[in-house]
DNA sequence: CATGTTGTTCGACATGCGTCGAACAATACG
DNA sequence: CGTATTGTTCGACGCATGTCGAACAACATG
């Protein structure tokens, strides 16, 4: 999608709560519900919290939710964001 | 410099302003006055908006200020960026 | 010294953002 | 059907942010 704006997707990124959400789902298989992502972490927000930054991830083209029964799933779009930002999210999700 | 944090980066890179001005600084060679560099852009604001918003890029360690004289040079710290986020600063700066 | 150029600092202001709890909706499970 | 479970939506609230003009400081230049 060429509709993704650098500027919208850094900014997405430039916060703490949705950078450890977004690694997490890079590090992660990717075989858990949305409100699971960031039980290992050190982050602890109410879930209408977690519901508004999944909200500026998914607008921002960061990631893509599917309705799984009566969870969500959340994937990143990584072919996208490689596509159009090569080497971003592996800089960005590099764990060290 | 080890105390660069990410988000931070992100974050101070996640505004259109911002970003513009690094992407600038990476593209001109570098020989410009700090108020010069948006001047090819299609960035137009006051004097004290640009200061506050590199006064913030040099807070995230993205750029380093020189006093020369009169006026002041901004040089991007790419050397402990590529360091400490290797690709970042690349995969940002790329003009397609 | 007087004036101009270049930035910074200082309020002030409007808007945006992150956060929460409560209420709601939809599915799952007895 | 009744009750959990999982998320979303809706105000509301406080704080941060981007913006500006005016005043200031430092150097340059006549």
């Amino acid at each position: 999608m060429s509709e993704l704006d650098l500027v919208t997707v850094l900014d997405a990124l430039g916060d703490r709560v949705r950078l450890t959400y977004i690694r997490a789902l890079a590090a992660g298989g990717g075989e858990k519900r949305c409100g699971q992502v960031l039980d290992d972490t050190d982050i602890k927000i109410s879930k209408s919290t977690l519901s508004h930054h999944l909200q500026i991830l998914r607008q921002a083209g960061l990631t893509h939710t599917t309705i799984q029964g009566n969870s969500r799933h959340i994937s990143l779009r990584r072919d996208d964001l490689d596509t159009r930002f090569p080497g971003l999210l592996d800089s960005v999700c590099r764990m060290e």
